[in-house]
DNA sequence: AATTAGATTAAAACAATTCTAAACTGTTGA
DNA sequence: TCAACAGTTTAGAATTGTTTTAATCTAATT
């Protein structure tokens, strides 16, 4: 297989071991074409489900604090009781429906560049991050 | 007392009755001059250190909750374990010291306004929020 | 003052995440 | 190749923020 050589790379970059349960992960963060966003636990569905390799919560949650701290996913922050992520690393802004709890890339074509005029003392911009929430017209909007 | 009107107003007006801890959280929240952020833990102590009132937390929890579904608090969305609630409901955007966990005000006027080019089919624009991460220069970024 | 609808509370329940400790496995070096 | 070690996996326990519950209390209404 070819993949598993940049698997085992991204694993050791992040340094982590190359295991069955870790290979795992990388072929469903990193083997579709598209990028994607996910939680832990569709993460960790669908590698019991679909690949069908038993994986506990705690391996799904170290493997992605890795690539999190090594940049191979990010997190997104929304208001929300779970964490989501994003294999899709480049800089970009989300929409966040809120009627069916799921992201969508927003492009970074499809929204005005952002320049902030102000600089914290003694600070650096680490980033800048935009959520546009969206939810259908006719919605209750408590 | 002239700002009880006030309270009682902004409690009835949330579907809630003017109880002595939910005036408390009033007079927290709303007689300030400056607008600030808190969590529900801060709010807590403040009532129970500063204004010697006993609350416990459901209470807390239930008022900020009709508070901010009536509009009169903001929840500012970060990644955090906890919530972060902002007495200033006016459109602004945030910067967030990592260092501090400590949310900054920035003014409309710190940041050219935000123009989205794209829409949902169906769905209407909630909230734009803009979340700008800052921490010290030199600090490990892990 | 009595009634009632809503509020308060401590404690229990809950859900996401983190931690733990024991069993297991990849890696290294003899 | 194999022993030994360091890192990994796991189930389950612990933790933390938040929500729910059910009993007691209180504000509003009569």
């Amino acid at each position: 297989m070819i993949n598993l050589n940049i698997y085992t790379k991204k694993l050791r970059e992040s340094g982590l071991r190359p295991t069955r349960q870790r290979l795992k992960i990388c072929e469903v963060l990193f083997s579709p074409e598209k990028t994607f966003h996910f939680t832990v636990n569709d993460l960790k569905k669908i590698i019991e489900e679909k690949l069908s390799e038993k994986i506990s919560l705690a391996t799904v949650y170290n493997t992605i604090h890795a690539f999190k701290k090594k940049g191979y996913l990010k997190e997104i922050s929304i208001n929300s009781d779970k964490s989501y992520f994003d294999t899709n690393t480049t800089d970009h802004q989300h929409f966040f429906d809120e009627d069916k709890s799921e992201l969508i890339d927003c492009g970074d074509d499809e929204i005005d560049s952002i320049n902030i005029k102000r600089n914290i003392t003694g600070k650096k911009i680490k980033s800048i991050e935009v959520l546009i929430r969206v939810a259908s017209d006719n919605q209750n909007q408590n």
